[in-house]
DNA sequence: CCCTTGTATTGATCATGATAAATTGTGTTA
DNA sequence: TAACACAATTTATCATGATCAATACAAGGG
């Protein structure tokens, strides 16, 4: 007697195609840059029809697993996920849950310090360059609401070429998301202050001294001057109205 | 004389149709479980046809943001992003990024401590009998390897819940992502110790003070707790062998 | 060298039927 | 007659197969 299974969602077949090709991608070990069988030959071995191979590899793609041309040569390959997509897609799932800019200041205050800590001694000059690059787009105080937000933009810039610096991926992962949310926040939201003068020249003076700490390899002070910023940053930003996410994260 | 767009990736009609419908939504400032007009409609109102249509909904049900059902009032629905799914999104991001332990627990040692201190105080007696009942099932030592692996899985569930607990969704998820990941570890890869009477002892030492902390609303106390709670058990994972994610998580 | 033409591959359309599930109708029973 | 079981109807999406269009690379020909 067969049971009618009562929990299995029955799952549509462009999923469990996509399941299937998904695990086949990793028992093959195959790496960006591989080819997938064409849409003929996994209509073939599926025995499906086109549509349906059609819509698993939109699955696919859709989350960034998968890339696709057209053409002689062309065909589906394997994709590594790109921070930019898997910051969109979190950032989907953010959406429907109320952040807000305080809920991303505690945790930036619990995870930059300790990011710039194990950055300390560990970045080219070339590296280092990049940053004290940014940060001559604020080398000078803000005139205007426009350059303010401008500014804004760019220092959460300096964080985010930080995070992409970090050998610890999920660290530097965490990091850039917020950096992107509160990037995006500060274009379409107009998060950001009237120009205050000691507020810039204070934040400025924090990231002078920390490429300085980070150049001579002191973790320590990297890690002080970071906490020190952030709880400035924090308690600037405590004030902030609640509501966050209003809009999906264009990628 | 037309120049030929020299960067703009030719979005595929079903893409461009899954922007559509999102941002749509967002206009509409539709909400969870709302109905998105039906495969008929969108096919006349976007002059597209079938096949295209149903790969844009594919698109968007893999992301997580609708979800379709058959039948008679059936349909698309908006559905918010569940954190099961973006927990798989994202872990296909780190699918390439050789995550290691070390690197995880780095990150838990950060946030883990934030999250006991915030919560404290914070928690209904029901809550705090969830966390309890977590814990009876290793208040016995691991007479086995298989225990050993039980033990660990549960121990982490207990991290998973107080994430789930927690008012600042971005933390929690951040904290229940990594709890998930070492979950997973621990099945399918065998990253659990050999049965370890002290390190047992210490570790249910630690929730035990934890929880109490956590009904009397001492934050600072729950802090230290966690933070030393991290220390022991960073230092213990500190030896394990890089390399983490050798598969997708399944949802 | 440019420019056409060939060709391999995915992209998109259309018509048709299959399948799932809520609703409605109907007959049987207490 | 009220209540129930259960089949038919209805309304959706799901899936198929045949067909043609668009794209991009490669090979020849002016």
């Amino acid at each position: 007697m067969t049971i009618p299974r009562p929990k299995e969602p029955r799952r549509s077949r462009p999923v469990q195609v996509a399941d299937a090709i998904k695990s086949w991608v990793v028992e093959q070990g195959l790496r960006k840059g591989d080819r997938l069988p064409g849409e003929a030959e996994l209509i073939a071995r599926f025995g499906m029809a086109k549509g349906t191979i059609r819509e698993a590899m939109r699955i696919l793609e859709a989350q960034g697993l998968i890339v696709t041309r057209t053409g002689p040569g062309g065909g589906s390959f394997v994709d590594a996920v790109s921070a930019e997509r898997a910051r969109a897609l979190l950032a989907n799932y953010f959406y429907f849950k109320d952040l807000t800019i305080p809920d991303i200041y505690q945790v930036r205050q619990a995870l930059e310090p300790e990011l710039v800590a194990s950055l300390a001694g560990h970045l080219s000059e070339d590296q280092l360059a990049e940053l004290e690059a940014i940060m001559t787009l604020y080398s000078e105080p803000a005139r205007s609401t426009e350059e303010e937000r401008d500014q804004h933009v760019a220092s959460l810039t300096f964080h985010a070429k930080l995070a992409e610096f970090a050998e610890n991926k999920l660290l530097g992962f965490m990091i850039g998301f917020m950096a992107q949310i509160l990037s995006d926040l500060t274009v379409y939201r107009r998060l950001y202050a009237t120009p205050n003068i000691d507020l810039w020249r204070d934040g400025l003076d924090h990231q002078i001294n920390l490429v300085a700490a980070l150049r001579t390899g002191d973790a320590g002070a990297a890690r002080r001057i970071m906490a020190s910023h952030m709880r400035m940053a924090r308690s600037q930003m405590e004030a902030q109205e609640a509501e966050v996410m209003k809009r999906f994260i264009a990628e």
